[in-house]
RNA sequence: CGCGGGGUGGAGCAGUCUGGAAGCUCGUCGGGCUCAUAACCCGAAGGUCGUAGGUUCAAAUCCUGCCCCCGCAACCA
C-alpha cells in the first residue's frame, strides 16, 4: 500500500532583503515537522519559496540601479542559500517570478473573472496627481495632500475586486466544523469577530500604480497585487491547472495538510485563501498554523543598531544543528521566544555540550577502556535498568504525540529528558567501580550496551531537528538510524558491534566572554556596513514641486522659547509644549519624546513655524510646528539658532 | 474605551482552554562522583502565580475593576 500524503508549506518570503533568524525560524520549523513526517512514513511533499512581486521592490530595484528581476534574483538566492544552509530538506523552492507560477496565476484571474468572482471596479478615493497617489479624508492635512499640500480631487482609479462576501457564509461554517483548521485556536476567534462576522469587504486585486507583477492578460493596465499572486503558489507549485490540467503531483497532495506561516499573515490565509480555493472549486487546506514569532532581545532588530542576527553568523559561530536546537526549543508553542548571545550560549553549553555531547562522549570512551570499543549485551541485569529502558522505550509515543499538535520544543524536550535519563543512569550503575572487579565485566557490558541502546533510541528520535548530529552519533557508534516503531523495543543494537576508537566533541563548550566579543564585531561590522551604505547612496530626497518666494513667504518662522513641556499621556511619541513666541504663548505638540523628555525642553529655543493651521493630535491641540532635522533612521534633532536671539525673533 | 500579546522563586519559560497539593531549564548554596567536554548525579534555599475584589468546598486557572510591560495601528504639524 502506498504511503500516507503529507504536504506541507511554508509561507513564501519577500524578497525585499536578508533574512534575519526570526523569519529563518519558520522554515527550520517546517523542515522540522517535514522530515519527522517522513520518519513516521508519511510520503511528504514540503514547498518553500519567495514572493518577488509588488512595488516595494520596484522602487528598492530602482535605488539599487538594477532592474527588479535582478534584484530579486540576487536577494531569492540569498534566502535559498540561507535555507540551504540551515540544512532544510524542502522538494519545491518556488518563486513567483517562476514562469509555470506566472502562467498559471493569469489563467486563474482570468478564470475568477469570468465566473464573475472577479469584477471591476474601482478604488475610490483623493487623488493628488502630481503625487500620484489616493489618499483617505482622514490622511488629509488641511483637506489638502499631506504630502505636497495641494488640491486633491475625488478620483477613482480602475481596479479588480474580488467578490468576498459570497463565499463568507461557507467559511463560517467551515471554520465552525472544523476546529483543528486555524491553530492555535486562540486565533479562530480573532478571525470570526474581526473580519468575518462583522461582513467582509471585497478584496482589490489589483493595481495600476506599479509594473512590477504578473499582468492581467487581457488588460495589461493592471498587474495582479500580491495576494492572488502569493497564496496560489501553493498550488501552482504542485501542479494546479485551473483548466483541468493539473498534474497527478497535484491530484495527490492537494489539499495541503499544512500551511506553516507566521501569526501575522493568518487573516490571509485563514480567509482570503479559503475563498479564493471555494471560487476555484477546490478542496480547502486541512490545517493552518500560525506561529509565533522569534524577538531580539534588546528591541527591535534593525541594521543601524547592528542588533540584527542572521542564521548564517549563528551557524558560523555555533554550528548548523546547535542554531535549529535553539530556535526549535526556545518558541514553545503559542508564544514568542527570544533570542540573545547570552541564551544561545546557555543553551548550547548546557544542553548540546554538556547533557547531550558529553553523554555520548562519556559512553563511548568507557566502552574502549573497558572493552576496546565492543558493546556487549550480557543479560547481566539490574533492577536500575528498569526504570532506564522504560523511560527510553516511551519517549517515541511521546515524542509523538507532541509533535500531533506541532508542539515541537515540548517534542524535543522530551528527547532530551531520555539524554539526561542516561546521564542519571552512569551514576546509578557505576561503571568505573564495576571495572575494578573482574567479577563485575559481564555487568559492566551490559550497562554499556545499555547506554548505547538509549542513546540510540534517542539520536533516532532527535534526528528530524538535529539532522547532522544524529548522523555523527550514528557513525560513532557505528550504527544507522531505526524505524520509529522500532523504538518501542528496547535492544536492537547489535550486541558485539564496535564503537569508533576515537570519540569525537559533538559540541564544544563556548566562553560566553568570547560569543560576546564576536557578537560586538558583528554588530561593529553592521553597524559600519549600514552606515557605509547610507553615506554612498546619499540620503535619499525626494523632490518636492518647485513654490514661488510667494509661497515661501507665506510661511511665518519665529524663534520660540519651550517655557514648559509635558508628555501627552496616551502617546508614545508626542511631547506638549508650550512656546513663548514675542508677547504670546502657543500650544504645539510634536512627535519627539522618543529624542528629548519633557524636561530638557524647557529653556531651549528653537525654530516654529507659527502660522500653520491648528490641529489636535492625539487629541490635544496643537498651533504650530517645531522644525527638525531627521535622518534615515528618523532621528531627530531640533533646530535651533545658532547665537542667541530673543524669543520672536523672525527667521527668514 | 484602536487591535493584539504578556506580567508565575535571581534569569528564561511551562502550567490557564478542561479549577483540585506550584513544575522545567539555567543560576546560587551544600553534598556525591571521577568514566567524561571543570562535564555528570543528589539535596537545599528561593514564589502573597502584577494588583483589588467576586464565584466556589477549592482559583495561577473562571468573572469584574485597576496597574505595568511589549508588538502593531494611529497620532508623528
Amino acid at each position: 500500500m502506498e504511503n500516507k500524503k503529507y504536504y506541507i508549506t511554508t509561507a513564501i518570503a519577500y524578497t525585499s532583503g536578508k533574512p534575519h533568524i526570526g523569519n529563518t525560524y519558520e522554515i527550520i520549523l517546517a523542515d522540522s515537522i517535514a522530515r519527522f513526517k517522513r520518519q513516521q512514513g508519511y510520503d511528504v511533499y514540503f514547498q518553500t519559496g519567495t514572493d518577488e512581486h509588488g512595488q516595494k521592490i520596484e522602487i528598492k530595484a530602482e535605488e539599487a540601479g538594477i532592474t527588479p528581476k535582478e534584484f530579486v534574483d540576487n536577494t531569492a538566492g540569498e534566502i535559498k542559500r540561507i535555507w540551504d544552509l540551515m540544512d532544510t530538506s524542502y522538494d519545491r523552492f518556488i518563486r513567483t517570478t517562476d514562469e509555470d507560477h506566472e502562467a498559471q496565476v493569469k489563467k486563474i484571474f482570468k478564470k475568477l473573472y469570468e465566473q464573475g468572482d472577479i469584477y471591476k471596479g474601482h478604488y475610490e478615493g483623493l487623488y493628488c496627481t502630481p503625487c500620484e497617489s489616493f489618499f483617505t479624508e482622514s490622511q488629509l492635512v488641511d483637506g489638502k495632500c499631506p504630502d505636497c499640500g495641494r488640491e486633491v480631487q475625488p478620483a477613482k482609479e480602475e481596479a479588480y475586486f474580488f467578490k468576498m462576501s459570497k463565499y463568507a457564509d461557507r467559511l463560517i461554517e467551515h471554520i465552525n466544523t472544523h476546529p483543528e483548521f486555524i491553530q492555535p485556536v486562540s486565533r479562530k476567534n480573532e478571525m470570526m469577530n474581526n473580519f468575518l462576522l462583522p461582513g467582509l469587504q471585497d478584496l482589490c486585486v489589483s493595481r495600476t500604480s506599479f509594473k512590477w507583477g504578473i499582468p492581467v492578460d487581457f488588460d495589461d493596465k493592471h498587474v495582479i497585487y500580491v495576494w492572488l499572486d502569493a497564496l496560489t503558489n501553493y498550488i501552482t507549485g504542485i501542479g494546479y491547472d485551473c483548466e483541468g490540467n493539473s498534474s497527478d503531483k497535484f491530484n495527490k497532495n492537494w489539499p495541503a495538510d499544512l500551511h506553516l506561516i507566521g501569526k501575522d499573515i493568518i487573516r490571509f490565509h485563514t480567509i482570503y485563501w479559503p475563498i479564493f480555493l471555494m471560487a476555484l472549486d477546490l478542496p480547502l487546506p486541512k490545517q493552518v498554523f500560525g506561529h509565533p514569532w522569534l524577538l531580539q532581545g534588546d528591541g527591535k532588530m534593525s541594521k543601524s543598531k547592528g542588533n540584527v542576527i542572521y542564521a548564517d553568523d549563528l551557524a558560523d559561530m555555533f554550528g548548523v544543528d546547535a542554531v535549529r536546537y535553539f530556535v526549535l526549543h526556545e518558541i514553545p508553542f503559542d508564544n514568542d521566544g527570544v533570542v540573545t548571545w547570552e541564551l544561545l550560549t546557555e543553551r548550547i553549553n548546557s544542553d548540546l555540550a554538556n547533557v547531550l555531547g558529553n553523554l555520548v562522549h562519556r559512553t563511548i570512551s568507557m566502552s574502549n577502556k573497558y572493552f576496546n570499543g565492543i558493546v556487549n549485551y550480557t543479560g547481566v541485569s539490574d533492577a536500575v535498568d528498569e526504570d532506564l529502558k522504560a523511560v527510553a522505550t516511551s519517549t517515541v509515543d511521546k515524542v509523538c504525540a507532541k509533535m500531533e499538535e506541532l508542539r515541537v520544543a515540548d517534542a524535543i524536550s522530551e528527547i532530551f529528558t531520555l539524554f539526561r535519563r542516561c546521564n542519571k543512569y552512569i551514576d546509578e550503575t557505576t561503571p568505573w567501580i564495576l571495572a575494578k572487579e573482574e567479577k563485575d565485566k559481564p555487568r559492566l557490558e551490559t550497562v554499556l550496551y545499555n547506554l548505547v541502546e538509549g542513546i540510540c533510541i534517542g539520536a533516532t528520535l532527535l534526528k528530524s531537528f538535529m539532522p547532522e548530529t544524529a548522523e555523527k552519533i550514528f557513525a560513532q557508534l557505528n550504527t544507522q538510524e531505526r524505524k520509529l516503531e522500532d523504538l518501542k523495543t528496547f535492544g536492537l543494537y547489535p550486541s558485539g558491534n564496535q564503537v569508533t576508537d576515537k570519540p569525537e566533541a559533538l559540541f564544544a563548550r563556548l566562553d560566553l566572554a568570547e560569543v560576546l566579543k564576536k557578537a560586538e564585531e558583528i554588530k561593529a561590522a553592521q553597524q559600519a556596513a549600514a552606515k557605509a551604505e547610507e553615506e554612498e547612496d546619499g540620503i535619499e530626497i525626494e523632490a518636492k514641486p518647485e513654490i514661488t518666494y510667494d509661497d515661501f513667504m507665506k510661511m511665518q518662522f519665529q524663534v520660540g522659547e519651550i517655557i514648559a513641556c509635558e508628555e501627552v499621556k496616551k502617546s508614545k511619541k508626542l511631547l506638549c509644549s508650550q512656546v513663548k513666541i514675542g508677547n504670546q504663548v502657543k500650544q504645539i505638540v510634536s512627535g519627539i519624546k522618543q529624542y528629548y523628555t519633557a524636561e530638557e525642553m524647557v529653556g531651549k529655543k528653537v525654530m516654529v513655524l507659527v502660522n500653520l493651521k491648528p490641529a489636535k493630535l492625539a487629541g490635544v491641540l496643537s498651533e504650530g510646528m517645531l522644525l527638525c532635522a531627521e535622518d534615515a533612521d528618523g532621528n531627530l534633532a531640533l533646530m535651533t539658532p545658532e547665537k542667541t536671539m530673543p524669543a520672536g525673533a523672525e527667521i527668514c
